[in-house]
DNA sequence: CGCTGAGTTGAAATAGCTCAACTCCTGTGG
DNA sequence: CCACAGGAGTTGAGCTATTTCAACTCAGCG
């Protein structure tokens, strides 16, 4: 669960093609690779660094006190997070799959520029959508708003790549691994997706899909 | 249920002690008086107007398709609202009570301040919040964590007021009004509440709804 | 005084959870 | 190259919390 980012050393970056195309060897700039499951901040943490995930997921999340886990954000290649509204960290962040993040510490940025402004915002709007989502609606529609959604960000490929786990998935949807994958195998029977791996799902009928979300 | 703000003026403001003591006369300076469930306003309107919330309540919510609506927050009398992240508001915003509502237009203030970074900041942390309540947890532990909530911010008084309908609170917390009685029902079998009015509780063991919250 | 909307309560239906068994995939070591 | 172990995912069966539908109470108001 919790291996040392150096870990990620042992993985050459050339066994990522999209992220060496995006980042050329030239313009890698403080980039910190990280392996799977990998701790990037802890709640409680003094907060001000900000990420931009070069390639690879993270997810942002909270322990109960019971041990079940609120996933509250997933963070995807080309996204900037580590946004927070006090001084210290309310949230876990780790990275869901070998990830590079680059850095910019406090300082290095305009705390109150536009950009952060809208980044913010979108957050919050983020986190409005994603209630929306877990709030009501059945598991199935749940579950097809996220693919959708997971579509959307990844440039509406016909071939989702899911770079976390049923487990992340299920905090994240606020249901149990069970129900996720019960209802992955409801969309397959539909004929609606193809599941040719578990990290990777090819959706046959997007209309059907987005028809789902409402 | 979309009742004109203009009616509002029907009711004079001296029936809000607690308004009229907090904005004197003299102070009052283009308050917008709102009847109760009256639309501020709606989702895809141009955005930019702010609104600070001089007595009562409102609801930011979205209508799905089905009918069925989400409430992604509540905001009480001295809080801010109507932040947006693009140009176009994403949500309906309406009065749940008798409300008075200072506007501030885009031009008046800075859109970059500190302050509002803050507040946009602070509406990402409290969706986020929000999050962990509504994914997870049984309907009475949803039911403690509102209460609790909205006890502190209505600075911990015994007696809660509930400027809202079992409606807007199921909305909220994504479970149906029967739920909501059922669980208040619960509560107050367990002595932790008592009910004097359908708009007021009495919270008589506070640390027993705290325990709730986990 | 009856009407109306909000809230409560009851009974039956059901979606999702829990627990458990099983498969599949992957990596490791002989 | 195969055997094996371990983790991730799937499937099944029974259980339970919440929803649904319906009846009822209660308070405010013309």
């Amino acid at each position: 669960m919790y291996a040392a980012a150096q870990t990620a050393s042992f993985h050459p970056i050339a066994r990522h093609p999209v992220a060496a195309e995006r980042f050329p060897q030239a313009r890698v700039h403080r980039i910190a690779l990280f392996a799977a499951d990998s701790e990037i901040y802890a709640q409680g943490e003094r907060s001000g660094t900000l990420y931009h995930i070069a390639f690879g997921a993270v997810r942002i999340f909270r322990l109960l006190s019971d041990g079940r886990r609120q996933v509250v954000a997933f963070h995807l290649a080309g996204e900037t997070f580590g946004f927070e509204a006090g001084r210290n960290r309310g949230f876990f962040a780790e990275t869901t799959v070998e990830t590079g993040l680059r850095t910019m510490e406090a300082g290095e940025y305009d705390a109150c520029s536009p950009e952060l402004m809208a980044n913010a915002l979108r957050g919050m709007a983020r986190a409005q959508e994603h209630l929306l989502v877990v709030g009501r609606q059945s598991a199935i529609e749940k579950l097809a708003v996220f693919l959708v959604d997971l579509m959307g960000r990844q440039g509406d490929p016909d071939q989702i790549d899911l770079p976390m786990t049923r487990n992340d998935i299920g905090d994240y949807l606020g249901m149990t691994i069970e129900t996720v994958s019960r209802n992955l195998t409801k969309l397959r029977a539909g004929g609606i997706l193809r599941l040719p791996s578990s990290r990777c799902i090819e959706v046959l009928k997007p209309e059907h899909l987005r028809r789902l979300c409402q």
